[in-house]
DNA sequence: CGCCAGATTGACACGGCTCAAGCGGTGTGG
DNA sequence: CCACACCGCTTGAGCCGTGTCAATCTGGCG
C-alpha cells in the first residue's frame, strides 16, 4: 500500500495484477490511481463485519481488495442464501452502479479490505476511463455467469455434484488471483456457509464432504481443503471452468490445472431424455 | 411496424414504450431509430425456434421484441435448466457485449420477433447513446437480480412457495409490460418447463399446482393463469417485487396490483435460527 | 479449566422424484 | 366426419435423497 494525497493508504497497482478486475480489462497504471483516487476510503475490515445490510439503500461500491466477502439473502422464514462469493478484485455490490435499494446482504467472511467508491464518482470515472467501464460491465457480467450456474447446480445437479462443482470453481478462481497451493486452498467458510450457498443444510454437507473423501477425492482439514483426483472430481460433477469468464487469464492456471481433463467427458446424454427441442432443428428464422 | 429505407420492417416506438427496455432509460425516438438501425436484421421466429444454441459462439445480440423466449443450459446428466425467461423488451443475451462463447442456448417459447444487433455495432451505438447504454446495462443488471432471486428460491423455498413465487413474478413483469388482464394471464409454459425453470419435475409442478388450486388461489386453464388469491399467494412465499427492478414504472401498476400488500408480512422470524450474524452489529470498518 | 462454535454422527421423517398408466385436446389424413 | 396419433396433463404407488432433531466430539480461546 502507497500513500494517497491525503494521507490515505493506496493499494499497489501490484497488489490487484492477478485479479480479475485488472486483468479482464488490462488496465494501466494511470486507470489504477484515477480508480482509486476516486474512492471515499480504504479501509480494513473484520471478519463478520456486514459491509451492507439486506433491506436498506446505499450508493457506494464495495471493491473487495483483500478477504473472502459473501452476498446473502435472507429468506422470510429466517434461512438463509448466499448467492455469491466475492474474492480479491470483485465488486461486491456491482448493482449500486443502477440501484440503491439492497434485496441482499453482504459479509465479510474473513478480514480483508476494501474501497468504497460513491456511484455519482463512478459514473464520471467509468465515462472518464473507458478500460475502467470496460472491466466493472465484464465484471457484472461475469458475475452473471457464475450466479446462474449455480443456480443451475442447486436446481439439477444431487449434493456430492454441488458440493464438487463448488470446490472445482474456488479452485479455478483461487487458482486465477494466485491464491491456491497447488490443489490445495483455504475455504473459510463454515460447512453451514456452504450449505447455504448449494441449497443444502450444514448437516448434508458435512456427509457429503465426508462421501468425497472415502472416495479419495477430496480431504479438509481446518478450513483448508485439498484435491486429491482433480479429474474425477471435475468429470463427477460436470465441471466446465468457461462459465467463469476466465479466458484472458486461462494461460495462468492452464499450466497448473489440467482443465481440458474435464472437456467432453460428462456428456451421458440420457437415451431415454430426447434433445432439447428434437423437433426445431433449422436455423433461427423460422 | 414501419418500413426503414432498406425495405427492413421496424417495429414502430409505441410497439415497445412499454416494456423495461425503453421505460427504464426513457429512450426516445431518435434512440429507437439509432437502436434498429444498427440492426442487422428483425425477423419472425416460430415457437420452438433455437435463437441460439450451447456451445457455440455468437456476436450478436437479440433483442426480443414480441413473444416469451427461455434462456436454458443443458446438464451433464442431459437434464435440462432454464435459468431465464426473456419476455418483450429483453435481451436475450446481454453477455454477447463482451464474451461471444455461450454456456446456454436461447429457444422461443412462443412465436415472436427478434431484433439482432451485431456486438461490434452495440459497441459503436452504446458509446454514441449514452442513454441506450444505460438502458442496456441496467437491463443486464435487472437480469442479475432477477436470476438471484430463482436462485434463491431454487435453494431455499418448499415447491409450493417456488410455484406461487414464480406466478406472482410472472404477473408483476407482464403487467409492467401490458400483458397481463387483471389477476390473469397466458403462460406458455408446458409444466415440465416450469419444473426446468424451478428446480422441479414437471410431475410436481402438476401436483403443486393442483394443491394452489385447491386453496382456492390459483387456477390454470389451457396455459391460461388466474390468480384469485393474490395477498394469500404473494404472503405464502415472501413475494416483494423490489428485486424485479421495476422502480421506475412502478406507478404503471402499483393501481392495479396491491404490492404493498405483500411486504411485511412474511417475516416469521424463526426464534430457534439466530440473526445472521449477530455478533457483528457494529457498523464496517472494524 | 470451562466455554463455545463448529464438526460429526445417528435415527427418523418427509418432500419431491421415478416409473407407469390413463386421460384429454388438437392436428392430420382418409 | 371419423380414426388415429401425439403431446401434455393428471393421478397413483413406492422409493430415496435430503432435512430435522439431537447427542457427542473437537479445537481454540479466555
Amino acid at each position: 500500500m502507497i500513500a494517497a494525497n491525503d494521507g490515505r493508504e493506496l493499494p499497489t497497482p501490484s497488489a490487484l495484477q492477478h485479479t480479475r478486475l485488472w486483468i479482464s480489462a488490462g488496465l494501466e497504471a494511470a486507470d489504477h490511481d484515477a480508480l482509486f483516487s476516486a474512492c471515499d476510503d480504504i479501509r480494513a475490515v473484520n471478519a463478520g463485519t456486514d459491509l451492507l445490510r439486506q433491506r436498506t439503500t446505499t450508493n457506494d461500491l464495495y471493491i473487495l481488495l483483500e478477504g473472502w466477502a459473501a452476498r446473502y439473502r435472507l429468506m422470510e422464514d429466517g434461512s438463509r442464501h448466499i448467492r455469491a462469493l466475492a474474492l480479491p478484485g470483485d465488486i461486491c455490490n456491482v448493482d449500486a452502479l443502477r440501484f440503491d435499494a439492497l434485496d441482499y446482504g453482504v459479509m465479510m467472511l474473513t478480514s480483508g479490505t476494501v474501497a468504497v467508491l460513491p456511484r455519482h464518482r463512478a459514473d464520471v470515472l467509468l465515462a472518464a476511463r473507458p478500460a475502467i467501464g470496460y472491466a466493472f460491465w465484464s465484471l457484472a457480467l461475469a458475475e452473471n455467469s457464475i450466479l446462474a450456474e449455480w443456480s443451475a447446480s442447486i436446481g439439477r445437479r444431487s449434493a456430492q455434484q454441488r458440493v464438487a462443482h463448488f470446490l472445482c470453481e474456488l479452485l479455478v478462481r483461487l487458482t486465477a488471483i494466485g491464491e491456491a497451493d497447488g490443489f490445495a486452498f483455504d475455504l473459510p467458510l463454515t460447512q453451514e456457509q456452504i450449505g447455504d450457498s448449494l441449497g443444502l443444510t450444514g448437516v448434508h454437507v458435512n456427509r457429503t464432504v465426508n462421501s468425497l473423501r472415502l472416495m479419495g477425492l477430496v480431504t479438509v482439514h481446518h478450513r483448508r481443503v485439498t484435491i486429491h483426483g482433480w479429474s474425477e472430481l471435475s468429470a463427477l460433477c460436470g465441471f466446465r471452468p468457461a462459465y467463469l469468464r476466465l479466458e484472458t487469464i486461462d494461460e495462468q492456471f492452464a499450466r497448473t490445472i489440467p482443465l481440458t481433463g474435464a472437456y467432453g467427458k460428462t456428456r451421458l446424454e440420457r437415451a431415454a431424455r430426447p434433445a432439447f427441442n428434437p423437433s426445431a432443428t433449422s436455423a433461427p428464422g423460422g
